[in-house]
DNA sequence: TTGAAAGCGCTAACAT
DNA sequence: ATGTTAGCGCTTTCAA
């Protein structure tokens, strides 16, 4: 560790540790003779102040938490990165936690690093309640909930209203003459996962569509089982509606190798939730995450709140669209 | 709950703040009831300790900071789940830092979390020599480098073999008849691009190749320019390698929109840098980086060297393969 | 087996 | 304009 410290500085100065702090802090006014005496020692000493105990003793760390089930979904590597561009010019630094979808992750770490570790928490829940969660988060400190919201969650929240855009989705599928829709769904605990499926429901139901068999769970993780791909296929669907983008083109790479042409032989809708291209999504319609905007807003939220606890909360809801294929 | 502290627990416990500690920390041998005395006060106050007085006390901070150079490519974002899950086993925290392939946001990164911010640097550097960041880093912290080694770094580091790899690709598409075989480079300052295009130059020369005209720079962040794809494509390249692989899909999307097929009109060489399933790359020959291999490599080396900084430096290499296409 | 108390390096209120 | 000093919450030495 470089033992130097403050008083180092001061002694070789010739000032008091005082004077020091504050020509490093522009935190009073020094005369400029002094103040160059303290820079020159700083200098010569190649002294620079110990974060952990300005830390400790301010209780800021200027650091936020961004909290995701998977950092290797290319939807959150997207967030975290624009995150990261937010916070990065307000000079606070990014730690990234890895939940893998696991409460149990979720919960260490929360409590972990509520007190004293960070300042504030990006969190994208794979709790679907609050109440679950809810003695573990410290009461005075900023979190900001981004793409799932646990029911009843006292935070502020960006999220992505899928409803409108799966709905729509649905009924380009139905103008196309689709009656045999396939739906196959994430996580069933994450709480997007529930609206997606609910516009899938009501729109085939306003057009008189059975949906009876056709509505498979999957994860939102990684593998797609091939079982529920083959059950609906066996089903006669004509049509698929996968939904997220990990499962949209794991469905993609298994349609190729039955020799399934997208969208010829099968229409499919998936996700489009990253800013990075991902050939594949060339061949499908798709709901586009408005993922960049979120990233964004929600460290711009997290910021906002960290100057000021007593703002009223805000819920942000971005609107995802829906886009035809090609 | 943060203005709980070991004081508190202690007052309500009625013992001293030396056995809550002991307590905490399993540092000494306490009675099993004033333990139990202690373990229910904590549990009462919902009392946890405070990491940053902690942090100052002990000088550890149990963060480490991965400092990548695009959190969005899939390969890094493979990488820093593997390096995660590694590191939350010692109960280490993950830093990540995202640099945009800038110098300038690594050393102001670098050099602020040196000191006192971070434990360990796991470090996919931008540099390509050591010279120009030998300064910013005090010589007790730990570094591992990661994927990248600029020059006389006197670190340990975990990188892959590409050369190999490479050249059997070379070779495999000439016995495949192909003589006029297109190059895209990564990033030129990058270490890993020298050698991947070094391997390419020599496997041409040794089958009396030319490339003249065969060799076009791109990046390794974003897009591969079109451009340098039509300028291969006028080549009248019948193959082609691109050297990583978020360029690699783009310019199949790319051919895709000029109509040509591939494999059957042209050849491609990609990566498969990630453990995630990209869609398009079943269509090329692939060099398969060990992703998750050198993560944990990585994250092991670290750990290693955080408990001992007198161990011998290590460099190890991870060999990459070459799949030719299906 | 337990307690008292000395700091870790810094910021900031108070004093000069 | 500058200095003195009291802690922040914790770990750990020394004492009982």
């Amino acid at each position: 560790m470089s033992n130097i410290s403050i008083c180092d500085v001061a002694k070789h100065a010739g000032v008091s540790i005082a004077t020091v702090s504050h020509v490093i802090n522009n935190t009073r006014s020094v005369k400029e003779e002094t103040r160059n005496l303290v820079l020159n020692s700083i200098q010569e000493l190649n002294y620079s102040p110990n974060t952990a105990a300005r830390s400790f003793k301010t209780g800021k760390r200027n650091l936020i938490a961004f909290i995701v089930p998977d950092i290797s979904n290319p939807f959150f590597a997207t967030l975290i990165e624009e995150v990261e561009m937010v916070i990065a010019k307000e000079a606070l630094h990014l730690l990234v936690v890895n939940t893998k979808e696991t409460k149990e992750r979720e919960i260490t770490n929360l409590r972990f690093l509520a007190n004293g570790g960070v300042d504030g928490f990006l969190l994208a829940s794979t709790f679907d309640n609050y109440a679950e969660m809810e003695d573990v988060i410290p009461k005075h400190i900023p979190v900001v909930l981004v793409d799932r919201r646990p029911a009843g969650a006292p935070y502020d929240s960006v999220i992505v209203a899928n409803y409108q855009a799966v709905y729509s989705s649905v009924e380009y599928l139905i103008r196309k003459g689709h009656t045999r829709i396939g739906y196959i769904t994430g996580l069933p605990r994450i709480t997007t996962t529930a609206e997606r499926l609910e516009a899938y429901q009501d729109a085939m139901e306003a057009n008189n569509l059975s949906t009876e068999g056709f509505i498979r769970t999957g994860t939102s993780m990684s593998a797609l089982v091939s079982e529920n791909l083959d059950i609906l296929l066996a089903q006669d669907c004509s049509a698929l509606i996968v939904s997220n983008n990990m499962m949209a083109i794991q469905a993609m790479m298994l349609l190729d190798q039955r020799g399934i042409r997208v969208p010829q032989d099968i229409e499919l809708i998936g996700y489009m939730d990253s800013a990075q291209p991902q050939y594949g999504t060339q061949y499908m319609s798709l709901i586009r995450q408005p993922v960049v905007d979120m990233g964004r807003t929600a460290g711009q939220r997290l910021i906002e709140r960290l100057k000021n606890q007593d703002i009223p909360l805000r819920e942000t809801l971005l609107r995802a669209d829906f886009i035809p294929v090609h």
